[in-house]
DNA sequence: CCGACAACCTGTGAGC
DNA sequence: TGCTCACAGGTTGTCG
């Protein structure tokens, strides 16, 4: 999927395409996605005027004044918004959800592996199960190298499922994850409870600027993910290790290595990374 | 409470 | 060319 980058790329392509646009439609075609699609969706969301288009996490939040469509991406989702009421180009297998909107157009969300969700809640989004426990973002306040050495103390898990954590902090992803510990120097596999407070400092910067260069670059662009206008992401190209394996490390030259770490593939300079 | 892992899906690319 | 296998951006739930 998207990663937080890719997720707030969406949200900037899609918000004034959406906000002040009327609901005048929804079409589910394959309910079975990460949760099924509510039954009474097209109920809820029918003849609501689009307020805003935010962002928790990696949840985007339609806006309407009687209650908030809570949409995510999963690992392979995507939305776009047709003209012509999306007839002009017939739906695909995977384009699983229409929202049709008053001056024409239609939101479509298409994803293949079906990773992704669509909810309604009528309470604020933040109390919604989904959104409840999650930690800071990134750029609030509450996310700082002290509020990770706090956290970690005692924790013998590696550091990278530990910055993975949701309630540690959100939208750090695979790719992020390990960008973000080879800009600090440090190993992924080390025990999370054994980095100390300067590091933890280094890391919590060194999390903000990769995510936010990535924002700042329209996303990355790996196998399937465009942004809402159809353009790619150009933050693949200032990848530093990420699937790179034996590439040279962009700091000292030495081969980069690939290692599972958290299940998942991993990519470190052995010899910048202790 | 913590940590590891399975599960949910389909598509793609590598290797034979 | 065609088959099989491993792996892919996420997250919850379960088990020990």
């Amino acid at each position: 999927m998207p990663e937080l980058p890719e997720v707030e790329t969406t949200r900037r392509g899609l918000a004034p395409l959406l906000e002040g646009e009327t609901v005048t439609g929804v079409v589910v075609r394959q309910p079975r996605l990460r949760w099924p699609v509510p039954g009474d969706l097209a109920a809820c969301l029918q003849g609501q005027t689009i307020t805003a288009v935010g962002r928790r996490a990696k949840y985007l939040l339609v806006a309407t004044p009687v209650g908030t469509l809570i949409l995510h991406l999963g690992m392979s989702g995507s939305l776009r918004v047709l003209p012509g009421g999306g007839t002009q180009q017939p739906p695909g297998a995977h384009d699983h959800v229409d929202i049709l909107l008053g001056n024409g157009a239609c939101l479509r969300y298409t994803d293949p592996r079906r990773f992704g969700s669509l909810h309604w809640t009528a309470e604020p989004p933040e109390h919604h199960w989904l959104l409840a426990r999650l930690g800071p973002e990134p750029f609030a306040p509450g996310f700082s190298g002290d509020t990770l050495y706090r956290q970690s103390r005692g924790r013998r898990t590696s550091i990278k499922a530990f910055i993975m954590e949701s309630r540690v902090v959100v939208g750090v992803g695979n790719i992020y994850a390990s960008e973000s510990l080879f800009r600090a120097g440090i190993h992924p596999a080390r025990a999370a409870g054994r980095v100390g407070r300067d590091r933890y400092r280094r890391l919590a910067e060194a999390v903000r600027e990769v995510l936010g260069e990535a924002i700042a670059a329209g996303g990355t662009t790996l196998r399937d993910f465009t942004a809402s206008d159809g353009r790619p992401g150009y933050f693949a190209q200032t990848l530093n290790v990420y699937g790179r394996t034996g590439e040279p490390c962009p700091r000292c030259g030495g081969p980069i290595r690939q290692q599972r770490i958290a299940q998942r593939s991993t990519w470190y300079c052995p010899g910048c990374q202790r």
